[in-house]
DNA sequence: TATCTGAGTTTACTTTTCCATACTCAGCCA
DNA sequence: TGGCTGAGTATGGAAAAGTAAACTCAGATA
């Protein structure tokens, strides 16, 4: 990974996420779901975002198979549509928890976190942690980053 | 975590952490570190990206710590600035290794990503896990979400 | 002394995105 | 029939991003 090797940088997996979910109030719609959210009234309430970019963002969410809709139907109400997550988008957890982590340890209150993770089966602290397919618990400085089967250089001009 | 509940939002690390790195081009800046660039024209060659917009993002990841400048010297030619990750810039490896795992498993070429990140150690690949204190390995489905010591509701209107 | 280079800054213009607010639409209910 | 509610759509102005090119600045080189 030399940098001053020609890179073709156009089929980078970071950049082809920050595509889906790198826009502003996308990330922070998926964390009022797993909060517990599922109707537009939820998100636009909690999170103070425009009624249109919030229709933008669900649309484009539920097309990238990241959210589904169902229907709820409250007692003398007619159904509505309501947002629910995809394994797709679970997938995206340890991401956003690694963001989450992050703001927890760099920009968090004094007195600490405003939401902690536990794992439900033993009430633990959970994190997001890099490790090798052996087991090992892997620092950032000690990750090597090399070409894969993709790997491209940049088309000469 | 009662959707219905009128939780007060300004304090979620997530945001927080967005508000710093959430920005167009600057986890692209941070993996072109991670890759190896550090001079202000690897970032722009590499990159694309318009050179205003560049030095604001350098200048923004310098302040926030996550980068810090040193010097370089290329014979013949004077001193110049590079930039270079902080132990701080380390600490959102996690999160980033999330945003590429999903794009390796949902966006990847047929044939496979672009980059593979290896264990230097013993070069098996690496991953992110979501993991508990007492090491056993979560389900994203498996957390929990709970008031921590900063949970806030939003103050009346 | 003049010229070149890398790393920016500045400016001017276009395009896109964001935000706030108003409006619509469908069904339930009085 | 008319009002109410949740879930949107439409719109117009403000802010940010993108594009392109000129300008600066310090030191190295010719």
């Amino acid at each position: 990974m030399d940098p001053r090797l020609d890179r073709d940088v156009s089929n980078c997996s970071i950049a082809r996420t920050l595509e889906v979910v790198g826009e502003k109030w996308t990330i922070l719609i998926l964390r009022e779901v797993w909060y517990g959210s599922s109707r537009f009234s939820d998100f636009e309430r909690v999170l103070g975002c425009p009624r249109n970019l919030l229709a933008t963002r669900l649309r484009m969410l539920v097309e990238e198979g990241i959210l589904a809709t169902e229907t709820y139907k409250e007692p003398g109400s007619r159904s509505r549509p309501k947002y629910v997550i995809t394994p797709k988008g679970m997938d995206l957890v340890p991401a956003v928890m690694g963001l989450l982590q992050w703001g927890d340890r760099y920009r968090a209150d004094p007195e600490g976190p405003a939401v902690l993770a536990r794992h439900r089966a033993c009430g633990a602290h959970v994190d997001v942690q890099v490790r090798c397919e052996r087991g090992h618990s892997v620092q950032a400085e000690d990750i090597e980053s090399v070409p894969g089967p993709a790997f491209r250089m940049k088309p000469a001009e």
